[in-house]
DNA sequence: CTGAAAGCGCTAACAT
DNA sequence: ATGTTAGCGCTTTCAG
């Protein structure tokens, strides 16, 4: 048991309230009894119990993350920058994961209720129907999606759709025409579904039928064979693909490469997040880059004057922010015996 | 605020004490009654506080946990494991992040303290002098620590010195002479020490001189220059490095590309820590992978007991999992040009 | 089966 | 400058 502040009183021989105030107000402390009362505070360890205050005050300085899974950089990294901005103003963070599962959304804000954190960040799997974001604007328990692309709630991420569509048209205007998205399940994810409409408009915008998506589950180390086979299958094999994130990506390019398929020479892949990994990797991953850090950091500046912090009260709900695309050596043009094979009318591309 | 335990009383017409039975020990509370109390509960949208809980029990259920940063999946990974297993067994994890900074280290410690955690799972730079942990000790708060390979405190990690040995044996045993290790900054980390130590012992039962290792920062993106220029000249030019970690070997990797080294044809490379994205770049990153996930779940299971909770209640106070070499493309044998240079009888081995 | 009351550690009036 | 006290939300005897 750690001792409290009434051991400390009595071992300096004062009232608690003198323990309290050598804590949070030393200037209206005699200096000798501050002495004393610091000399006992060192002598018994006494760390003040953030619980007692807690209770008493009307914050705990707690603030709640939520994110579907560590295991994407992605969500590390912005979790890492909203720590840095909540930290420096003195808030604690307290995790929960949910592995991109609506019932483990579910508990983790009950638990976060239960602790009395004073906002939330949250990356959640729906954020437009989502009955649990509904409950905490009836709680009144301020919050800030990341990564959550919509206009209706408090949010902070980039422009999900537009980012998507240059990406793609990056890859038609090389050459490509069969280009074929794979994406997380869109169940679980509605940056996946919107990522998925702006590949349709850059079709569309190029006079090409958007092709129906590669559905993968979000936590698979690989991709299943009968996905591969589709993929990589003779015919109308496409010669690009746009994942829609960067771990993705990377499984199915380790995936086409035990088929047999060389990126970028057979295929060129495109990814979506801009994780650092990529870029060291060879050949370097091609993806539209993310500013995941600030994302988490524009979050708790956003949250900071819900919660009656000082900072711009009139922020605005919802943040976009810019993305980049990064291009990368996974992209090239289609090889020439593609070409030889698709010199039709149809794809009239020039090439240097 | 939120609804209290005192409004859902009278709003219910019982005690206060009627109502935290309904929520503790409904089976002693009258049918009827209970019904009406949940009633009240849904209506006034009560969620229990666990301050209050936690000031009154001699519990929190909160354990802290500390790691240098995510930036490094092998902490997000073992964060995952740990999580898991305490969220299992009804725990709340805090993360604190150090940056592999002993004050902030420090900070965290303090922070926890504060909010009453029950017990600790923490990496810290140093675990064997460390004044921290002996306040740990003394404050009589139970922790157990990961990735820190130390015998004299509770822990689990791989046994880093052998596993280190092993992996440069593997380099030798391809015909490499001259091993160089590259290390994250030692003073920030006992483990890159240890490995260093693995490494001097390869090349001594190899009969070959031990090189100093070429210390660069935890953090750094890039290899600055001038320890690249060192890396990279001619003359007695490693032909082999071994990484301290993977997130390291992926920045030389970066580097040397840049400096037109050619990996692993110029040079081979070798990592520690496994981390799954190591897998799917090309050339595949060889690796000593360790258990990440396993060590945080390991840790948790360590610390169960020490809170009182059902668990192996004399479970070793140090747990060494097991690593495995994990083959991969970025390991060949010394290029042959290197080898006509060096046909001389240090090194008769043989190729196919 | 239910209620009254004490007390967990702390802060903030209010007194002295 | 310091002390006394009420009360934050909850659990837990102890009575009824």
């Amino acid at each position: 048991m750690p001792s409290t502040i009434k051991d400390v009183a009595a071992h300096a021989s004062v009232s608690i309230a003198t323990v309290s105030r050598t804590i949070n107000a030393p200037h209206r402390v005699n200096a000798e009894t501050l002495a004393r009362v610091r000399e006992s505070i060192q002598v018994l360890d006494f760390t003040p119990s953030a619980l007692g205050r807690q209770l008493r005050g009307e914050r705990t300085r707690l603030i709640g993350v939520i994110v579907p899974t560590l295991a994407n950089p992605v969500f590390a990294e912005s979790l890492q920058g909203a720590d840095e901005a909540a930290s420096a103003d003195g808030y604690r963070l307290m995790l929960m994961t949910t592995e991109y599962d609506t019932a483990r959304e579910r508990a983790a804000i009950e638990t976060l209720r239960e602790q009395r954190v004073d906002g939330l960040i949250a990356t959640v799997a729906d954020a437009g129907a989502n009955t649990l974001l509904d409950e905490l604007d009836r709680a009144e328990l301020p919050y800030v999606l990341t990564h959550n692309d919509t206009p209706h709630r408090p949010s902070v991420c980039v422009d999900n759709r537009r980012a998507a569509r240059e990406g793609v048209h990056a890859l038609l205007a090389r050459g490509h025409r069969n280009v074929t998205m794979v994406a997380g399940s869109f169940a679980a994810s509605d940056r996946a579904r919107l990522r998925y409409q702006g590949y349709a408009d850059a079709m569309q915008e190029a006079g090409l039928q958007p092709l129906p998506a590669v559905e993968i589950d979000f936590n698979a180390d690989d991709v299943p064979d009968s996905l591969l086979a589709g993929l990589v299958r003779r015919g109308d094999r496409p010669t690009a693909l746009f994942c829609s994130n960067d771990r993705l990506a990377m499984v199915v390019m380790h995936a086409l490469r035990r088929a047999g398929i060389d990126v970028p020479r057979d295929m060129s892949v495109l990814g979506f997040d801009g994780i650092p990994l990529g870029e060291l990797m060879q050949p370097a991953l091609a993806s539209i880059a993310t500013p995941n850090r600030l994302i988490g950091r524009t979050a708790w500046r956003q949250l900071a004057p819900l919660l009656g912090l000082a900072g711009d009260a009139h922020a605005p709900q919802c943040t976009t922010l810019p993305h980049r695309f990064r291009p990368g050596a996974t992209i090239a043009e289609p090889d020439s015996a593609q070409r030889l094979h698709s010199l039709s009318p149809e794809t009239p591309h020039e090439h240097p």
